[in-house]
DNA sequence: AAATATTTTTAGATAACTCTAAAATATTTT
DNA sequence: AAAATATTTTAGAGTTATCTAAAAATATTT
């Protein structure tokens, strides 16, 4: 069985190589969790050991297979808690974070199960990430990041990649949420920020820091 | 802040000192918990260190003001998280302790603070026991343990003293659950067993050990 | 291709929690 | 009140997860 610390760096690894697709550095992980490389090093060497990743010295790490299943069970536990915070518990969506890294380790394979049917199985959390299924596959919808869509474009919003608070208080005081209809009215080439038009009624201006955290679908 | 550990050691000492009110024994402390007497003399020192409890070498400690509000807190906690295992994730009663025994660590006022509100403010949790509010409060009933009336004494079942799923489970089996209407029809003085009424319907024979852990209201 | 810079690993420490074995203290029995 | 017994603490060690500082390997620049 893993430790906590142990599943939060599998979710990292995972995160960070695209869903496993690439190998990830030490350093790059050091950074996304705020440990040292040093310590990044012991972990990914016990993980190597445990079958859950595999590990050249020097190059970086790659999830297995294994690995990649205990970072989706994990992912799983805290996109459905974030539901049931938001849908329940009438949290808003940049309060759930934080509690979510705390219950994603809770182990209870009936409470998961259970969960997900009060939740009426959804297929994304608050945040509009899919939620991944008891064998880890859930639903790939394409999304574009709205820094990189031209000026004309509409389109609806159905996720963010930022799910810090400051990032979502600001999007929901510019009216910004999930579901949103948006065009894109104006794009400043030297700086990437852009002029956007939501649900037809106000216009706001934002930086491309911003724009690159919101996915829409055209 | 206290770690899971300092939570789980002063939940334990509080039970065992009967809400706060008598010291309590290295040796109660590891039983209860499993773990070493040695273990104990460590942790038990460093709560005294943090004020949680009074701790004077080789006679035990108490607990503090402090401590006890801690304490209480992590038992409103896991009876809330009883609650709504119960109650919304249909549970068995026989289910929801381990689960709770992890969840009770989850810090976050507001997620208590909701689940409180989205449960109802219930007062008892799926064993009878009283949940605490925010200021440790709580409802004290006057409860019987079976073993201790006579024959022909009535009552209703109003809590258990034991958690373990083979306890509850057992009592699932002979009829025996929360609320029901109950009288004991016999009495074997020579071991303390008993035959029992309930809802005026089954009559079942239970052991002393059986009898001990059911509590009732006259 | 050598020098320099960056990244990564190793070595050695620390903190929290646990253990076993031995020593100290308290309690009970004779 | 001395001896025997039981309880509790201390000493020393192991595990997990973290750190800093130094060494090693790789990557980049000249
Ligand atoms: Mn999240
Ligand atoms: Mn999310
Ligand atoms: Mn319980
Ligand atoms: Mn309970």
């Amino acid at each position: 069985m893993l430790s906590f610390a142990e599943e939060n760096y599998l979710k990292a690894i995972f995160h960070l190589s695209d869903s496993g697709a690439t190998e990830v550095s030490t350093n790059a992980i050091s950074d996304h969790m705020s440990t040292k490389p040093a310590s990044v090093s012991d972990m990914i060497r016990k993980l190597d050991e445990k079958g859950m990743v595999t590990y050249k010295k020097y190059y970086g790490v790659n999830i297995s297979k294994k690995g990649k299943m205990m970072a989706l069970q994990v992912i799983r536990k805290h996109r459905l808690w974030e539901v049931f915070l938001v849908d329940k518990l009438k949290f808003n969506w940049d309060e759930v974070h934080e509690v979510a890294e705390q219950l994603e380790h809770i182990r209870s394979g009936l409470l998961i199960q259970r969960l997900d049917e009060f939740l009426d199985y959804p297929k994304v959390d608050p945040h509009g990430d899919p939620i991944p299924d008891e064998n880890g596959d859930m639903a790939v919808a394409k999304k574009t990041p709205l820094d990189k869509v031209e000026v004309g474009v509409k389109g609806k919003i159905v996720a963010v990649n930022d799910e810090g608070s400051s990032f979502l208080q600001y999007l929901d005081k510019i009216g910004i949420y999930l579901g949103a209809k948006l065009e894109v009215t104006e794009r400043v080439d030297f700086d990437g920020s852009m002029e956007i038009l939501i649900d037809n009624k106000q216009k706001v201006f934002i930086s491309r820091e911003v724009s690159q955290n919101i996915l829409i679908t055209d």
